[in-house]
DNA sequence: AAGTGGTCTAGACCACACA
DNA sequence: GTGTGGTCTAGACCACTTA
C-alpha cells in the first residue's frame, strides 16, 4: 500500500468514524504533514485522491472540507459493477441464468478487441437488490485474459475474483447508457411488464495496460435503480 | 493559465490534429519533460489531468497512451449541462418558457442551503439538439450568487455567463438520476406521449468555496438521451 | 538488463480567502 | 497581513514491463 492511499484511507475513516458533514473542516495541511509524517506533496496527493472520489473539497486559501451529500437509496453508478464496497447498506444477491465459453459475435468481439474465432465465456444473471430485481445483467469475458469462471464465482463478485483470484489490475472502463422501453423478455426475467421504462448500460472494462477484458450488457429494473453521481469539474 | 494546464491542452490538441487513435504511445515521460521544459512532477500533473478527463491512460514500465473510444451520438453526460465544448458536433439550442425571481419551495431552499424567504432565479427552458427535443430544464439559482439574469443569458449558456461575466468559479457537482414513466405535462413540452420512458436528473451544483449556486430538475428525451462516462477504477 | 512510469522528499514561491 | 492551499523544481529511489 502506497504512503499517499493509506493516508487517504485513514482520513476517510477519520471522517466517517467521526460522522463529519459536508463542510466541516479538516485540519490544515501543516497538521497533516506532521501527523502523517509526510511531505506537502504526498499530503496532496492523498488529498487528491480523496476529491476526486467525492469525499472531500479543497478551497484554497481557505482549508479543507468535508464533502458527504448522498441520498439514501441512491446507488453510486461508477462503483456498482462489481464491486461489492459503496454498496454498504444494499444487500445484493445474483442468480446465474447461464454460464458457458462460446464464440464472441462481431459486435462482442469489436468491443473486447480480439477475433470472433477467439474464445469468451458469457455469463447472464439476475442481480437482486434487498430482495428486489435490480437488474439482467449479459458479460463477455476475454478467455485470453480471464481464464477461469465457474458457477461458484459467477455467483459472487466476479471482479473481486479477477484482481484477488487472478492478480489481474482493473484500469478503467467506457459506460454508455440509454433510455428505452422494456421487451417482453426482459420483463419476464425482471417481473415487469413489457413496454415499462429501462435503463439500459453497456460497459468495456479495461485492465491497466489498456486491454479490454469484459464487455457487459445490463438492463436496470427503472423501480430500483435510483443512482448517483459526483463529479469535480474544475481542473 | 498554468503550467501544467497548458501542457494538457497541447498534448490534447496534438491527439487531435493528429487524429490519434486509442491505444497510440504517446512520447516518454524524459522526451515532454525536454520538450515543455517543465520537471517531472509537473509533466505528470498534466497527464494525471488528461487521465482524469479520459483522454489518455498511463501503463507503469510501458508508456503513455492515447484513450479515444467513443461512440457516435452518444453525449457525454457528465459536461453536457450548461457547457458549449465537449458538444462539438452537437447543435444545442434552448427555449426560454419562463424565468423570474421567486420564493424557493423547501426541497429548493435545502438543495440550495438557504432559507425559505430568500430569492432564487427560476429558468424553465427546452433545450433541442440538432433540432430535436433533448430536454426540459428547470432551474434555480441562489440569487445572492447568481445576482442578475435575463432572457438573453437565459437563452446561450449560463454557465458560460456565471464563469466569464459574474467571475464565479464553478467546483463540483452531485448528480441524481432516475428512470420513469413522462407525465401528459412534461410529453406536451418534449413532443412525446404519456407513459413513454424518461431519464430524470437533479444535479446540485458548487463554486470551488463548496457554496451550492443551482439546483437543476432536467427531464431528457429518452429518444435523443445516449450518454457516455468514462471512469477511471484504480487509485 | 534496460526502459519507463510512479512515489516521495525539501524547499522556494505563488494565489487566494478572510478578517 | 496572515493563514492556507497549490504549483513547480531537482533529484533519489522504487515498481513494473519488455525483451
Amino acid at each position: 500500500m502506497l504512503k499517499y492511499q493509506a493516508i487517504a484511507n485513514e482520513i476517510k475513516q477519520f471522517i466517517e468514524d467521526n460522522d463529519l458533514q459536508q463542510g466541516h473542516k479538516l485540519p490544515v495541511l501543516e497538521s497533516l504533514m506532521s501527523q502523517f509524517k509526510a511531505s506537502k506533496s504526498t499530503i496532496i496527493n492523498a488529498l487528491d485522491l480523496l476529491e476526486k472520489k467525492g469525499d472531500v473539497y479543497q478551497v484554497r486559501g481557505s482549508g479543507i472540507f468535508v464533502r458527504r451529500h448522498r441520498r439514501k437509496g441512491y446507488i453510486n453508478l461508477l462503483s456498482n459493477q462489481g464491486f461489492k464496497k459503496d454498496l454498504d447498506n444494499f444487500q445484493i444477491t445474483s442468480e446465474v441464468i447461464e454460464l458457458d465459453v462460446r464464440k464472441p459475435n462481431s459486435e462482442v468481439a469489436d468491443s473486447l478487441n480480439i477475433h470472433i474465432h477467439d474464445d469468451v465465456y458469457y455469463v447472464k444473471r439476475i442481480r437482486y437488490i434487498n430482495g428486489k430485481t435490480l437488474c439482467l445483467e449479459e458479460s463477455f469475458f476475454n478467455k485470453a485474459i480471464v481464464t477461469y469462471l465457474n458457477k461458484e464465482i459467477v455467483s459472487e463478485s466476479i471482479f473481486n475474483y479477477i484482481q484477488e483470484g487472478l492478480g489481474l489490475k482493473i484500469g478503467f472502463s467506457d459506460l454508455y447508457i440509454h433510455v428505452d422501453k422494456l421487451t417482453a423478455e426482459e420483463g419476464k426475467y425482471l417481473g415487469l411488464n413489457e413496454g415499462v421504462p429501462k435503463l439500459f448500460a453497456e460497459t468495456i472494462f479495461h485492465l491497466t495496460n489498456g486491454q479490454p477484458f469484459d464487455f457487459s450488457k445490463v438492463t436496470y429494473n427503472y423501480e430500483q435503480s435510483h443512482f448517483f453521481i459526483q463529479e469535480n469539474l474544475h481542473d
